[in-house]
DNA sequence: TCCTATAATGTAAGCGCTTACACAGTGGTT
DNA sequence: AACCACTGTGTAAGCGCTTACATTATAGGA
């Protein structure tokens, strides 16, 4: 069943058909009508690679995250799905894991589908510190295609970003704890994105504005599940006394407020915690957790409004969106 | 940058060049290594349309969940993108929420981008007793890609079903609850999912077959959140005393945990409770959830195995995969 | 030496669509 | 009545690839 099949039986040439699928407005309306009812009856559905050839896209957004069983990144896939969908466009899905060798294959991979945008979510992309190895396939990417990233930055031609204000979050967060009394502040992490960086920086700032002094050994590292936090807070490693937690994701900060407990310390009376993403997580943590929240929903739309304007040839279509980040309170710290 | 190209740089038809690019062996070793070298310098890729509408497929996969913001789904789709990946296929993923016309709309999208197949997670596909609505629209697409449902069963042509044996599963939990002499089991389900059913089924039949009633009031309904389930276990409706309560997620026993601790019942003392899934919810919960385990993974990468066999022309592929579920005990539970 | 089987390569016909261009029909101007 | 502008429709040339079939080159056997 092709276009010749619908012509033929609607009595049209090909030219009209495609005109009428493609909402043209050079068909009388009766001819027009014909069409359509043909098309319905048979159940006709233009075949996309043959569109795809005559006008060089399938509609399709590659969108590419290094895990998508996270819950902040299989949230922003939603989000991102959602928007794309109400524009007509589909999502090829790729997990590139977290290494950049993996990641550039599968932007390869991805790229070799035609889509027409390549959208980045929440992994390691760095800004102006990065190894060029970490960055150098997205200039590639965007050499064909726009890229977007979600919560990260890297600079260049064809490249937009879209970023939680994590500096300010965080040293927002520093500076209440400070005034509360809480000068030692644990800081976790899981990652070196550049959100994580950003976050880091804003925790130095805080401390320094403060005068207070910045301890490596409570800037730690941890893969964001619960037992490396489990094996971290009671490891016995030497980790110098803290008095509260900012996790850079609400499942480290859950580990942090669970095995805090274990050692008999009351959050938030004796520990503060504070995570990141105000996700599901954080209403499910006994107490509940305190946690910023990036906004997530708002930078994947806002993204996809940008996406399309730039597909749209749209020139001057801002580079950077940038929302604050804001603290959602709730029971693991007494501001 | 197109086949022509490239059979002109390395001095040869385009037939050669395509056959250099399929790998087929009617190609002397001399000029193969010639037109490798010219695509490897010149960075050819070739057109996926144009592939496409010679030969019918762009080698992708169409992936439906109703929310990929969902643990369980974006872990199935995790594991699938992964399979599929190691077989050189792309994913097009859609989410269609839970209501079946918007599934039914999905479909359609998927199927107009010529996928190869299809694969439904863990939705609301239902198995003898479905309403034709709910099935109508899997069986139309089956007229067209072979499908495959993770944890949902519909009988037809070109239908393939991988489940957990959540029946059995739920059984053996309700016995050895009943064995410990909790005989008041409250059942929380957030789904009329073919699974749900399944659950259900298995925890009527080991009451029925121990002699105990089995009370309406036990069996809940209930959104996979945690608020919901806290508005209905401190919301002071009239539920029976129970002292046990079995999810059919792991985000509805994690509430469970939480507000019976709340409402100061000890558990698992006074309370035994099971998850469902055994994801990482079940160790962030305090005390840690047991759970029962659906083998997502093995039922994911099974389902893969058998769609490429599928694809591959392969006849007497088996219609249906049925896994054993098994309870991972944790401290939710004395058994 | 000639013939034939075989391997290597080329030619050209699609695949189903979009769209530039050509052409016919219509009504309004002079 | 002749001309024009415009609308509606058709014709045909791609888009870049695969592949059946044709052709040429090569080698082995008679």
């Amino acid at each position: 069943m092709n276009i010749y099949d619908i012509a033929e039986m609607a009595g049209v040439s090909i030219a009209t058909v495609s005109r009428v699928m493609s909402g043209s407005d050079k068909v009388s309306e009766r001819t027009r009508q014909r069409v359509l009812d043909v098309i319905e009856q048979s159940g006709y559905t233009p075949n996309v690679f043959a569109q795809g050839l005559g006008i060089g896209t399938m509609h399709s957004i590659g969108i590419l995250v290094p895990d998508i069983s996270d819950l902040y990144m299989s949230s922003a896939v939603s989000y991102l799905e959602k928007s794309l969908r109400e524009h007509g466009y589909n999502c090829l899905l790729g997990c590139s894991g977290f290494d950049s060798e993996h990641k550039a294959a599968s932007v390869q991979m991805l790229l070799s589908k035609r889509i027409d945008a390549l959208v980045l979510v929440g992994s390691t992309y760095s800004g102006s510190g990065a190894s060029s190895e970490e960055t150098e396939y997205i200039r590639e990417a965007a050499a064909q295609v726009p890229v977007f990233l979600i919560n990260g930055a890297v600079s260049g031609d064809n490249i937009f970003c879209s970023v939680c204000d994590d500096r300010q979050a965080v040293r927002d967060v520093v500076r209440a704890m400070l005034s509360f009394g809480r000068k030692h502040i644990l800081f976790l992490t899981d990652s070196h994105s550049y959100s994580a960086r950003e976050k880091k920086a804003g925790y130095e700032e805080a401390l320094r504005e403060a005068g207070c002094p910045v301890d490596e050994a409570l800037m730690l590292h941890v893969p964001n599940r619960i037992h490396p936090v489990r094996d971290l807070l009671l490891g016995g490693e030497s980790i110098p006394p803290f008095d509260a937690v900012i996790a850079t994701d609400d499942g480290m900060a859950v580990g942090a407020v669970k095995y805090a407990k274990v050692l008999g310390r009351k959050v938030p009376e004796e520990l503060y915690v504070v995570g990141y993403n105000n996700s599901s997580l954080s209403v499910s943590c006994e107490p509940e957790l305190t946690s910023i929240d990036n906004q997530l929903e708002q930078l994947c739309s806002g993204t996809i409004d940008h996406l399309m304007r730039v597909l749209d040839g749209e020139e001057d279509v801002p580079r950077r969106i940038v929302l604050p980040g804001s603290l959602v309170q709730r029971s693991t710290t007494q501001f």
